[in-house]
DNA sequence: GCAAAAATCACCCTTAAAGGGGTATTTTTT
DNA sequence: AAAAAATACCCCTTTAAGGGTGATTTTTGC
């Protein structure tokens, strides 16, 4: 599916500068036009069914219900539509929250509208936008602790044992014995300064250690 | 820090066609230098840290050790090196794992060599590129599912499990007792078909539904 | 080639935390 | 008003986890 020239566009923001000025720009330099601006999602949320937008362009910090916690109500609204988040801050978790939650894309507000236009044009095609700050955040959520204290054996029974598998399954998994997953365990915790799995998981998924 | 015009680059590539030809392109049309190009890692490991480089431009499929492999050896011989990962195939586990394994960025073969540049730009200021394809596929991993059989509560409870918590700690975080967790938990295995906090886990991690 | 580090396996012993069954009240949502 | 979700208690069983100690083999790094 290719992005059409009528693709339809809402925007859900607060600041009423930015948004009647993303929907000015939008509307005269490219080929989307905005078919409905919202200051609130509880503004738009009955309304907007009927705009049959195909990206909504959407703020985190609203009044009433925020950006977040709007998006999965807008994807059960219109499961079809696009949403590129529009935010001042960005912090690791918020981001992570919205992606996971399904916005398409997430951009400052500082964006230049050529970047966003570029973008919708991107999430029509099917491909999603990320501007660099936020891969940037993304790709630094991802990163592995490099300087672990484990060995490679002991990260890679320590990651199994953060996906939920116990003993049996691990040395069923690695071809060797239950005996030496429990060595190998009782090492790791050791290092970690742990003395249980679940305290384990929990010091593996904090320091990034899987 | 900002990119500096005598910025050097090293491309480990197997293809001769492709390597020559972004050296030459990046040499030719970027303030950016291209001081070594190697075919494949094993070539490279025992020069490399002579070329002094500040981004490197790895391939993935590489002969010998291949480029996700090589990736942390890369980062141990030097550490404040970029690394832009190349590739032809994009599947969400070895774009994940460059990602996880320390890679700053990551493109398809066929990116023009303006974008390469305009990546090398971004990752020596700071900003970790991703080519809108990766991107989508970073983000359709991180999509979390929108159907879950699971109420808000025991949504909201197997995500603690999953990071490692157990009733005691669970039902302090949610200010409720133990044997409400416990009758939720039971509700979760119901929901899930599983019957134990491992099989959960599991079955949240690849249902996505944490 | 050698020493250190990592990986492998085994036996003993103890108990907390997990899991299964059933029941029931209160709160929220529709 | 009915349905769904969240809360809470009781009883009962056992498994998988954790701790201690010791030893052999394989891999790595210099």
């Amino acid at each position: 599916m290719y992005s059409q020239p009528e693709s339809r566009i809402v925007i859900i923001e607060d600041d009423q500068t930015i948004r009647e000025g993303y929907a000015y720009l939008i509307n005269h330099t490219s080929p989307y036009q905005v078919v409905a601006t919202y200051p609130s999602f509880d503004a738009a949320k009955h309304k907007i069914s009927k705009d049959q937008p195909d990206v909504i362009i959407l703020d985190i910090q609203l009044p009433g219900t925020n950006g977040i916690d709007a998006l999965p109500m807008l994807k059960k609204l219109l499961p079809q539509v696009y949403i590129i988040m529009l935010t001042v801050y960005e912090t690791e978790k918020t981001i992570l929250d919205a992606l996971a939650n399904g916005a398409s894309g997430y951009f400052t507000k500082n964006t230049p509208t050529a970047k966003l236009i570029e973008a919708i044009k991107d999430v029509l095609n099917g491909g999603g936008p990320m501007s660099p700050d936020v891969a940037k955040t993304v790709i630094l959520s991802l990163q592995k602790n490099q300087d672990t204290p484990l060995t490679k054996r002991e990260t890679q029974i320590l990651e199994l044992i953060t996906i939920g598998k116990d003993r049996g399954q691990i040395a069923k998994e690695l071809f060797i014995e239950v005996e030496t997953v429990k060595t190998h365990t009782k090492n790791i915790y050791t290092k970690l300064n742990v003395n249980s799995k679940a305290e384990a998981i929990q010091v593996a998924k904090d320091k990034k250690l899987v």
